[in-house]
DNA sequence: CGGAAGTGGAACACATCTGTTCCACACCGG
DNA sequence: CCGGTGTGGAACAGATGTGTTCCACTTCCG
């Protein structure tokens, strides 16, 4: 479904939408092998009605990618990446896709979501994140034996480790982004 | 399956068996949802005879984190991580984990594993790996605002984050490794 | 040769998930 | 009140995976 026919949505389709994406994120972050079944249940509607929004599982697999790439370059944007220096920058937005919280664990266990739609090619935070590496290469402020893919890499498991430590140790959400913030900007310094 | 049961195998068993585990972590690892058939067709047995082996998917499945805690353990005896300072010693463990390959993306996108049989509690190389943090602490080569549990969590997320890197990007596994020490040793570093 | 070990394939019943259809119900604005 | 919108449940057929049984085949060793 494109944003164009969204848009033509009632509010309460739209709700029942976004009731049906949130609980999809919920339940499959958990178990990514949940059924239609399950995932109705969580977000309170009737297994009908999820097939009334998404037909097939694939539909609601590529409209979760969809969403979740919105999210991310949402992310992207607050984090004002074009202010400071590289590691500055790369910090904040560390922080903000940190806010992403489960659906961190599903873009990063289940390829099936990067493979689909823009994913396949560069996504705009994805391109934004290189770019700030090499300007921070040029500056002096990254370690310039870090190619940017692997600095990408690195950043994406980092957030998975924090939320992750966040989930099963017994340490605030905010202790475990500290550490995730620490451990990148001694990674990358030059 | 005790190993004193296995122990009693005749080598052609033991072969077949051994077939059947190795495919299922290369099969698995790709798809975590492949059917027994699958893999039985992987191992180039046939379906009958991987349920000869293991009666039910969750004997499989058993039985694959006996064996890569096994393999780990075995990795961890081959770091001799008494020898040198703690940063060295991790480095040593990581180069020792990288080899395991596909079995580390099994293990870090299928928590299904690392619940079962032993993994509950602390493993050996678990313990060992906190034991060296806490000696570094110590003597000062490691960074003594980093717990123990999160240089844990890294070192198996770096690991991931290298296999992954060398399987999509352009670069030998030399490099991925390369990079994934140099990036724990900075992190660590006080 | 003859039997034991190991194997593969066919067939089966069973469970689960999926996608669909149909119908009854609740809500709400005109 | 009435008709549109949104919903949930029941029931169905189809697909797929699972676990089992049975039988024929090969290999190898005594």
């Amino acid at each position: 479904m494109s944003s164009a026919e969204r848009a033509l949505e009632t509010a309460t389709r739209a709700r029942t939408r976004r009731a049906i994406l949130d609980a999809a994120v919920t339940v499959l972050s958990q178990d990514p092998t949940a059924s239609l079944g399950d995932i109705a249940a969580a977000a309170g509607v009737g297994r009908t009605t999820l097939h009334r929004y998404f037909p097939e599982r694939s539909a609601l697999q590529h409209d979760l990618g969809s969403d979740a790439l919105e999210r991310i370059d949402d992310a992207a944007e607050r984090a004002h990446l074009a202010r400071g220096s590289a590691p500055e920058a790369l910090g904040r937005l560390c922080q903000e896709l940190f806010e992403l919280g489960d659906l961190l664990m599903l873009i990063f266990s289940d390829p099936q979501f990067t493979q689909s739609a823009a994913w396949t090619e560069y996504t705009a935070s994805d391109r934004a994140i290189i770019e700030l590496v090499e300007s921070g290469h040029r500056d002096g402020t990254v370690d310039p034996e870090l190619p940017p893919e692997w600095v990408q890499n690195l950043l994406w498991s980092l957030l998975y480790s924090a939320w992750q430590h966040a989930s099963t140790e017994h340490v605030t959400k905010h202790q475990a982004l500290s550490l995730c913030l620490r451990t990148l900007r001694k990674s990358i310094a030059a």
